[in-house]
DNA sequence: TCTGGGGTCCTCAGACCT
DNA sequence: TCTGAGGTCTGAGGACCC
C-alpha cells in the first residue's frame, strides 16, 4: 500500500514479451487492500467511492479508486477526506479481517517461493531465482500470482518484476491498479532517470525539499550529483544511498525472517488532556498493551521509552535503560509514569501519549537473576494469568482495576491509585 | 488541511571507558 | 595525575516507511 505512485510518460508502454531475465525479484502490492476487503463484505457498495477510516482526528486508512478520482489518499485526514468527496460512504476498519486475508495472501506467495519478505498486511517481496525450473519466467510466476489472489481471496493485486528490490517495489506501483510492469535489467537505469527525487526510497517530504533547493528534479539529477554533494546535504549514509538507488543498485536481498527491534503502543485521544491523573491511566494501559505483544512474542525489554505529543503537535521523547530486561506490565508502567512526571508538564495540554519497549531479546536468552523480590515475581504470575485469560476470552478480558469502569467494563474515569 | 498507529533508521551530543 | 583520542552506549529528535 504505498502512499506516493508515479507514472511515466507513456504508462501503456509494456510490450507482450519484455526479456525478464535476471529479473529474479517480485514486488506485489495489493489494489486499496483495506477497501477492498471491506467490500468483500459491502458488494453493494463496488463501484462506488468508499474511504476506509473513522474517529473525529483520525485519518484515512485506504479508499476505493472511485474516491481516489476525487483527490481522496490514504493517510489524509478524514475531515479533509469528506470535504472532498461527501458522497464517499464512510467505514470502520475490520482489522482481523485484514489479517486473515493478509495470511491466505502470503500462503500463495509461499506456494511458488520460501523466500517471501512480508512489508506489511498486503505486500510483500519475494524472490523466485529457486522457481524457475519449478515454475517457469519471473513473468510467469507473477501472473500465476495475481491470478491466485484473485481466485483465492477475491481482491486484486499489482505486481512489479525486476532485479533488484527498489526497482520491482516502483515497477508494482507503476502497474497499479491491477497490473503487472517487468522492468528489464538493461532498462532499469532508463525508467530510473525519468522518475521525479521523490520515487527513490527514502526520499520523503523534508528530504525532497532539500533536493529541491540543490536544483535536483529528477532521478537522473541524482545520478549525475557527485556522491560528496549529496552527502553533504544529506549526510553519509543518505547521500550513499540515493546515488546508488539512482543508478539502480541496490542489494539488499529478500529476506523472510524478520526480528522486531522494538515494540510498543500509542493513544491519540479524542480530545486533549491535561490531567496528569488521566495520562497516568493512559500510560498503565500502554504498558499493558506493549508488554502483552511482548509476551506473546517470548522477548524482554530494557529501555522503555515514552513520546508525548503535546496539542501543537510538537512531540519529545524520553528514554530510560533498565538494569535487567522486563517483560512485566508494572516495571514499565512505573518507569514510563517516572519519565512522564520527569517532565514537569504544568497541565500542558497532551494529544497523544506513547510506551515502546526496545532492546529487545529473547526471553530465554534474558540471564536471570534470582528474585529477590516476591511482589516483583506476583506480578510476572499475575500478568501471565491474564494472557492465558486473554487468549481465552478475548484481549480485554482481564485488565488492571483502574482501567475498569465500574458496571459497564469499559475503560475511564481515572482512580486516584494507578500503582 | 490539520495531521493515526506501528515501526525502522539515521544523526548528533554527551557520558563513560580504555 | 592529567589529558586527549577513539570507541561504545545512551538518549533525543527527525525523517521515513506502510
Amino acid at each position: 500500500m504505498s502512499r506516493r505512485q508515479f507514472r511515466l510518460d507513456d504508462p501503456e508502454a509494456q510490450p507482450g514479451d519484455l526479456d525478464d531475465t535476471g529479473c529474479h525479484i517480485l514486488h506485489v502490492d495489493m489494489d486499496a487492500f483495506y477497501a477492498s476487503v471491506t467490500l468483500l463484505e459491502h458488494p453493494d457498495l463496488v463501484g462506488t467511492p468508499v474511504i476506509i477510516g473513522g474517529g473525529t482526528r483520525g485519518v484515512v486508512l485506504s479508499a476505493t479508486y472511485e474516491a481516489r478520482r476525487y483527490g481522496v489518499a490514504s493517510a489524509m485526514p478524514m475531515a479533509r477526506a469528506r470535504r472532498l468527496c461527501p458522497q464517499a460512504t464512510v467505514l470502520r476498519p475490520d482489522h482481523q479481517r485484514y489479517a486473515e486475508v493478509s495470511r491466505g495472501v502470503m500462503a500463495v506467495f509461499r506456494s511458488v517461493t520460501p523466500l517471501v519478505e512480508p512489508l506489511s498486511v498486503d505486500e510483500a517481496f519475494l524472490d523466485v531465482s529457486g522457481s524457475l525450473r519449478t515454475h517457469g519466467r519471473p513473468t510467469r510466476i507473477a501472473h500465476q500470482v495475481r491470478d491466485a489472489v484473485t481466485d483465492e481471496q477475491g481482491i486484486t493485486c499489482s505486481v512489479g518484476v525486476a532485479p533488484t528490490k527498489f526497482v520491482a517495489k516502483l515497477a508494482s506501483g507503476l502497474a497499479k491498479p491491477d497490473g503487472l510492469r517487468v522492468v528489464p535489467v538493461e532498462d532499469v537505469v532508463a525508467t530510473l532517470h525519468q522518475l521525479p527525487v521523490a520515487a527513490l526510497w527514502g526520499v520523503g517530504d523534508r528530504t525532497e525539499e532539500t533536493l529541491l533547493r540543490l536544483g535536483l528534479r529528477s532521478v537522473a539529477d541524482i545520478a549525475h550529483t557527485p556522491v560528496a554533494t549529496l552527502q553533504r546535504a544529506l549526510g553519509p549514509a543518505m547521500g550513499a544511498s540515493l546515488h546508488e538507488l539512482a543508478w539502480g543498485r541496490d542489494p539488499r536481498r529478500v529476506t523472510p525472517v524478520h526480528v522486531d527491534k522494538s515494540v510498543g503502543a500509542d493513544e491519540t485521544f479524542g480530545h486533549d488532556i491535561d490531567d496528569p491523573v488521566e495520562i497516568h491511566r493512559h500510560l498503565l494501559g500502554l504498558a499493558d498493551r506493549s508488554t502483552a505483544r511482548l509476551r506473546s512474542q517470548g522477548m524482554m525489554a530494557r529501555t522503555v521509552s515514552i513520546k508525548v505529543r503535546f496539542s501543537d503537535f510538537t512531540t519529545i521523547t524520553r528514554a530510560r535503560t533498565l538494569r535487567e530486561h522486563t517483560d512485566v506490565s508494572q516495571d514499565v508502567y512505573r518507569t514510563a509514569r517516572d519519565l512522564f512526571d520527569a517532565l514537569g508538564l504544568q497541565r500542558a495540554r497532551i494529544r497523544l501519549v506513547g510506551v515502546r519497549l526496545e532492546g529487545l531479546q529473547d526471553a530465554g536468552l534474558v540471564p536471570r537473576q534470582g528474585l529477590l523480590d516476591e511482589r516483583e515475581h506476583g506480578w510476572r504470575d499475575a500478568e501471565r494469568a491474564v494472557d492465558r485469560a486473554s487468549a481465552r476470552f478475548g484481549a480485554g478480558a482481564v485488565r488492571p482495576a483502574s482501567l475498569v469502569r465500574p458496571g459497564d467494563g469499559s475503560t475511564t474515569t481515572p482512580r486516584r491509585d494507578l500503582s
